[in-house]
RNA sequence: GGAGGGGUACCCAAGCGGUCAACGGGAGCAGACUGUAAAUCUGCCGGCUUACGCCUUCGUAGGUUCGAAUCCUACCCCCUCCA
């Protein structure tokens, strides 16, 4: 164990639109802190109002990690998000900075804190497979026979679930194991990492709605449909590649395809915003204790005890 | 003024004498979540109730009927067309 393995990382959670990364940058202005994007949208160049993603010029300044590593035609992952986390974390670490991971994709910061199970990636050819069968077939019988393969995996996942259907039989096919088995080797890659965890909880459900529609009118203003036209102009994307299917623009981009208006696709596109924040509440709700903090009020004395913190780690 | 069409729960919308608290969908709320996760899926969703159940709903007021969201009458409102 070298000195530099003692830094701890630390953890700014929250939904989205209640203002983690401010308060991130606010913070990185001043701290020797870096700042480790832990969002599935934000890894993709291209996607930039839509993503609320910091601005270039900003990021020039104070190094953003893990934004803009992937294109929107490949399909970013949680394992792959663990192991570049991983990378970074050790570099900001060895630079003696301590990593704030800030963001709200919940699966990518529990599969970084509790560990992923030794799991193939993602096969084009064998979910293409599947999915050919699941027309033929339908999925309620594939769902039957991932009962034969990993009996408890089925029994975990609803019939209704295609994408969960989908993954355990890729598992079961691509190892010949079970994914159920195959989970129980799980294991934390910062179980010996010192964390700190807060999150910010918004005061109230109708603000933060109001909020988050606020804020995708703004990002309307800003040129949010010219940027989904671009990448719909670009002819190798479609409504299903994983970035098109990302809150806004999923159903902007169904717009462009004719499918509804646009003042419909604004409206459907703010419900989604609240949807995603609701599930983020739950993933919060359920993930142990951080510290939560009020969005309005807290961020000057979090940001002195943090910067407080780091004073006496000799940083 | 005349001729049609329509008013159903937060929104859209089906129902057209009993099996209707009322099909669907949306929104909302709660939950699940191991390489698509800003994804995918589940439950609840008039009120009271853990539940059995009870109560109040289908523009308004009456009426017919054992029984009405569904039939009749009047009235109010909305839309389209003719004038």
């Amino acid at each position: 164990m070298t000195a530099t393995a003692q830094l701890p990382v630390y953890l700014l959670t929250g939904p989205t639109g209640t203002g983690k990364s401010d308060w991130a940058i606010r913070l990185a202005e001043t701290a020797p802190v870096e700042i480790v994007s832990v969002d599935s949208a934000l890894v993709y160049r291209g996607l930039d109002i839509g993503t609320a993603k910091p601005a270039r010029e900003l990021r020039a300044r104070l190094p953003h990690h893990l934004i803009d590593i992937c294109d929107p035609v490949e399909s970013y992952s949680a394992g792959r998000f663990v192991t570049e986390a991983m990378s970074v974390i050790a570099a900001v670490h060895a630079r003696r900075r301590v990593p704030l991971l800030v963001g709200g994709t919940m699966l990518y910061l529990r599969a970084l804190l509790t560990g992923l199970a030794p799991l193939p990636q993602a096969s084009v050819e064998l979910r293409r497979d599947i999915d050919a069968r699941a027309a033929r077939i339908g999925w309620s019988a594939l769902h039957a026979e991932l009962a034969r393969l990993d009996p408890h995996a089925a029994a975990r996942i609803n019939p209704n679930d295609s994408q969960r259907i989908q993954r355990a039989l890729e598992v079961c096919l691509a190892t010949g194991r079970r994914l159920s088995e195959l989970q129980r080797e799980t294991v934390s890659p910062l179980a010996h990492v010192p964390l700190k965890a807060w999150a910010l909880a918004p005061r109230s459900r109708p603000m933060l709605h109001q909020r988050l529609a606020r804020r995708f009118h703004a990002m309307m203003d800003a040129g949010f449909l010219e940027e989904v036209r671009v990448l719909h102009q670009r002819g190798d994307l479609t409504a299903r590649h994983s970035a098109m299917r990302a809150v806004g623009y999923r159903q902007l981009w169904a717009h462009l395809e004719g499918e509804c208006g646009l003042d419909e696709a604004v409206d459907r596109g703010i419900a989604a915003t609240r949807q995603l924040a609701k599930r983020q509440l739950t993933w919060m709700r359920a993930e142990t204790a951080p510290r939560w903090l009020d969005p309005e009020a807290d961020e000057l004395s979090w940001n002195r005890d943090v910067r407080h913190e780091l004073t006496e780690l000799g940083l």
